[in-house]
DNA sequence: CTGAAAGCGCTTACAG
DNA sequence: CTGAAAGCGCTTACAG
């Protein structure tokens, strides 16, 4: 007869040396851990105490198996930059999503890859959760094909700053209004008599900067006499945001205004327009988007927009929770509205 | 006789369909899949052929449950800000660990909690990993409770940051040299000709920022006729930090240099300085700790030390799967260099 | 109020 | 090279 052996690791204490000390049934120490049964008090009370006393604690693997039911959300981030959590809006966005899971008794695996990681290794297939959270970076058209890989996992997915609804599965997504910021910013800059615009942006295309362009540009547009140049910031960094914008100022008359795609390439262009001699806000204005801690931290202070990061991620985190329990998303596109916040890197308006 | 329920979302696909596809045991299937078999390549073959056409994938909690293994590592963050991602120092870690964990098969479940709620509602003990890793804040008492606390757990454990290696535990630690970079910043500032000294703290005691003190104090002290007074910084936020350290040049005669306990509270000092009428670094020096980003945002650029985040959070992982295939740490105390990089903030020797 | 039995989906030592 | 059986630690519908 087969005699299987041991797992390497044995559990210390389990259900059953509960079950033998208090003198009852396996199920009966389920049922009163559980709240679920009809035990009679001086039952519970006992099997209370041995479990107190035995330091049992029941195995959430085994739970899992028997219900197929993980209580884990994954967490993806599709970005190039290996560093994945340095981005503050990512962070702010992942920590709403951890505290709200947290609040609800589920637990978060994160985990961060590449886009070309992404397409070779199939690198999330191993993640067993009840839904996935993701945040893609790339072309539409890449982020569309990772959200078709996506749905081969079988569970709800929830999609960060995606900007339209993929249709045929089963899937949401929770974003902040962009194209609504990138007007206000428009509208402020225009009423101080800005004429000409650059835009940064880097390489890869994100869809919230994307939406802010378009925002900025629907204003823009309907005014004559303008114009909207986009500068290429390549890796968006530090280094190349500035010197590409430096170099941009070196070839060509410089604009009224330059918007970055978020703050730090702002104040990136920022220290570009000094170098370069020029007076911020009298000779050129800058704005950023997102209004992280750092635009504190220049001088002069940024004109930026208040994102709702940290509400997308709990936005995320409790849709996706109401949808495991009630079988539907209540709602699949998910619009948070941002702030604008005027600062003294722009003139206030003539 | 009994006829237990099926569990609410019954598995699509198990080893024994694939199994019975083709026309094998559900072994054979298993070891062809773990390339643990003396399966024959014909048998493998056909297989794998129908893996694929079933879209078969593993169950791992099934194989959780089965090996008593979990290829999950938890990582907990006990801090006051519930932004618990806030800190780049922090974010540097966990992505360092991430990325390492997952080029090792494993998964990281992320949890961030304030110490009130370590205290009272065990937060963690609901997360089934192999190991733990954590970054603790607090007095040296409390972090030492919690790292008791975690010890009941049962598995091997990682402090990030500690200073001491705890006893009697399971228990690795892997920090930067926070004292030498304390020394090296003294020895530059003293080089300078600065002899009156102002330390930016918390009020919440870090580990690292003690440290960085004491490296401070061990090269001022050698020193006749110097003096380092600490200015409490509250939760050292922006507003606090530069409230704080402009109330305090307000109340008495600056000091020759303000060591801001990280980047952040140093730039702060920055523009209280500036608010006071200092220039930096003719009037008064200024430094910081860690150098992320935000350093070269500040005009002038600040003078620093270059911190090994990153590769704490990947040395982390590979201690902790180390200790986790071969049954020992081969290290408890991991010690990491930290790299001096003057700026503009201060005056260069003379 | 309480318990015996079945089964979630795997893996392993052993016999054939 | 291949398979039958046992068991990891839980939970549930049902019978008593």
């Amino acid at each position: 007869m087969a005699k299987p052996q041991r797992p390497a690791v044995a559990r210390s204490v389990t259900i059953k040396d509960v079950a033998r000390e208090a003198g009852v049934s396996a199920m009966s120490v389920s049922n009163v851990l559980n709240g679920r049964g009809r035990v009679s008090e001086a039952t519970a009370n006992r099997i209370m105490q041995v479990v107190e006393r035995l330091g049992y604690r029941p195995s959430v693997a085994a739970r899992r198996l028997r219900l197929s039911q993980q209580w884990t959300i994954g967490m993806l981030i599709v970005v190039e930059d290996p560093d994945f959590l340095s981005d503050p809006f990512i962070t702010a966005q992942v920590t709403g999503l951890t505290n709200y899971l947290t609040a609800s008794s589920y637990s978060l695996i994160l985990r961060g890859m590449k886009p070309s990681d992404f397409r070779t290794t199939g690198l999330f297939q191993d993640i067993e959760a009840d839904g996935m959270v993701a945040i893609l970076s790339g072309d539409s058209v890449q982020r569309s094909w990772f959200v078709s890989e996506l749905a081969t996992l079988q569970v709800p997915i929830v999609l960060m700053q995606e900007q339209t609804v993929p249709q045929g599965i089963d899937c949401a997504i929770v974003r902040q209004d962009d194209f609504d910021g990138g007007r206000q910013v428009a509208s402020h800059l225009l009423a101080t008599g800005a004429r000409r615009f650059w835009m940064l942006l880097p390489q890869v295309e994100w869809a919230a900067m994307t939406a802010r362009k378009k925002g900025i540009a629907s204003r823009i547009e309907a005014v004559d006499g303008t114009s909207l140049d986009v500068i290429a910031c390549g890796d968006e960094s530090y280094c190349v945001t500035r010197g590409n914008t430096l170099a941009a100022l070196a070839s060509r008359k410089a604009p009224d205004a330059i918007i970055g795609g978020n703050d730090q390439m702002a104040i990136a262009a920022m220290k570009a327009c000094s170098d370069h001699g020029l007076r911020i806000p009298a000779d050129i204005q800058v704005t950023g988007f997102n209004a992280f801690d750092t635009w504190r931290y220049v001088e002069p202070v940024l004109t930026t927009v208040r994102s709702a990061a940290h509400a997308i991620g709990e936005r995320a985190g409790s849709e996706l929770i109401h949808r495991l329990q009630s079988g539907t998303f209540r709602e699949t596109e998910i619009v948070l509205p941002v702030q604008f916040q005027p600062g003294s890197s722009t003139r206030s308006s003539s």
